[in-house]
DNA sequence: TTCAGCCGTCGAAGCGCTTCGACGTCCCGC
DNA sequence: GCGGGACGTCGAAGCGCTTCGACGGCTGAA
């Protein structure tokens, strides 16, 4: 293993000299500089990640937490693990992966261990265990999603509450007197999972602001849940013509659903939807949506990290403006 | 931060006890060792993983690089990382996690600068430009799926071969005559991926020793894909009654598009796929397949580099055999 | 011309841990 | 009763890097 004293060596430098070449801490002559450089690459140097965590108390690693419990849509998760690698190779740091499973325990060993200078929380409940514990790690982190009580940690997310809005808005805006709300599957409002929730409220207050006849279903992950939220929605509400569906695995079997109780989309009924965009996009019926954008989450995330890092101050709450796509699920309320 | 002399200084000890105890390398008597945890418990010690890493030239830490591109599915991605999570964790592991387009350098990074002990690969392609590199590397590798050239390197997947016979075998047994697989997107089969062309393999190799009439389509990933080969294979082999399907992504629209044309599942077509469980479970018609056994990979890759590390032996191929499980989408012939 | 001060570099002191050799003690076999 | 192990513990030497203080040389202001 080649290190930084033969560099030094090769280089006719001090080791220190390296050091400060390569981080650029202290003033180098170009000169010296060039011939260090030189030396890097002649000799193949790269510095032990043991050593120089030890010798400067950072590991350059972040820890990121995914949720492995049911109900959560993989290629999102997925798709944001990416997002958060691919950012933090672009600040230098590299990402140990801990699942849920590991809990309060995991999060407390790669902290204390050193292992890990900070960490990104996914799945984040109102009451999350893991709250107290952040709050007390002597390292910074952020949380994807919301808890009841944020203070003094840092969140990031979709602003769930305004997708909610941002939905019966566009449906309103259409003529649509009659909306529906059909969401995650109960067990997630349970946990309290808190954007499920936010979407409930937004779309409670935007329907009530424009004076429309509106109702909230939560619905099990299943077609046979689907269908028959369907039919209970149409014979409760007859005159429903704008849904809005908050639950990626039924978002196909409620709009066959609905078309094979009689009713057209949109001729008859507007579906809109709030998920990730592919799979909007992939629908026999390619849904009007609000993109959730789990790879802008994963990115920001690590940017509220690296500030934390380099001590500089952040907005404790971070919320997404959500962004509507239209792809001809929705139309103008036929006339009646 | 409270370190291991705090502890020797607790426990009336010097610090090197306090790592033997720790470690067990070295005999100490059970007093000494109990008075050792009660101290660390009282003081809340963690070693810390830099020091340790530099002191002992291990980190602990493994190296995983999951693929990105299109069209691979990301569930079983997913799954497969949190086996090696999860399995790295019994071992007292933890798991770095890399994306492909890190590429080579990325590997030669995290191996040279000792923040990992051992590598995960996968997705390994017939002629992966990253074997040299893992041959040369100084620390061990696990690659999952199989290149042309394996010597010299330790592999693990399922035994696609095998799985494709398996496929034919059942199909056979139940006295279907005239067979066709349908395959991968072409561009799985032009980047040389091994998995899909062992498939090809095993399905010709017993299709020819049962002396079946058979063919074998690739297909797009698309409804409309899967409906166009659907409709080729029916026309070029009007006496088609049983089907592979190696295509997670189609498992559904090829079903689809063979009932719109007139057949029926399993009465006038037997289908058999090579998915996740989940997936053939969760179908409309559940789907008899052999199970892409992902968790087992994963763990099953650990445990290999752990016997690595460790200095043991292990094999350079290691094939699971192929689990199928019956789930009514095939069927016995019927009588013509 | 002098001296304050900056620039560029060096040497040395750790960072917190593991590990090697050494050493005293005790027990067992002869 | 004595020598040789095994056992249990200690001290010290690093692991490879960063960082702090120091220092010589040079510039520019007085």
């Amino acid at each position: 293993m080649v290190k930084i004293t033969d560099v030094a060596r090769h280089a006719g430098v001090s080791p220190s000299t390296v050091s400060y070449a390569i981080s650029g801490k202290r003033p180098i002559s170009d000169e010296t500089r060039r011939r260090v450089e030189a030396s890097i690459r002649a000799l193949g140097y790269r510095p032990h990640a043991g050593a120089r965590a030890l010798a400067s108390s950072k590991s350059n690693v972040l820890a990121l937490v995914v949720p492995l419990r049911a109900g959560i849509h993989v290629p999102v998760v997925m798709q944001f693990a990416v997002s958060v690698v691919t950012t933090a190779r672009r600040h230098d740091h590299d990402v140990l992966l801990l699942t849920q499973e590991e809990g309060e325990e995991g999060l407390r060993r790669v902290a204390d261990t050193a292992l890990v200078d900070a960490l990104i929380v996914m799945d984040v409940q109102l009451h999350d265990p893991r709250l107290p514990l952040l709050r007390s790690l002597d390292r910074p982190s952020v949380m994807i999603g919301f808890p009841a009580a944020p203070s003094g940690l840092t969140c990031i997310d979709l602003d769930f509450k305004a997708a909610g809005e941002a939905c019966v808005e566009h449906l309103a805006g259409l003529g649509h007197r009659v909306v529906a709300l059909v969401g995650s599957p109960p067990e997630v409002y349970v946990r309290q999972t808190a954007f499920a929730q936010r979407v409930v409220q937004g779309f409670t207050a935007a329907a009530d602001r424009h004076r429309l006849s509106s109702a909230v279903r939560p619905c099990e992950a299943s077609p046979a849940a689907a269908r028959a939220v369907a039919e209970q929605l149409l014979s409760e509400q007859p005159a429903l013509t704008g849904v809005v569906v908050h639950n990626e695995a039924i978002l196909e079997p409620l709009t066959d659903a609905f078309e094979q109780l009689g009713l057209r989309v949109p001729g008859d009924l507007s579906i809109t939807a709030i998920c990730p965009d592919e799979l909007a996009e992939s629908l026999r019926v390619p849904v009007t949506s609000i993109a959730l954008p789990s790879a802008e989450v994963g990115s920001r995330a690590v940017e509220l990290l690296m500030r934390k890092l380099d001590g500089k101050g952040v907005p404790e709450a971070t919320l997404l403006a959500p962004r509507m796509t239209e792809r001809g699920s929705t139309g103008r309320r036929a006339a009646s």
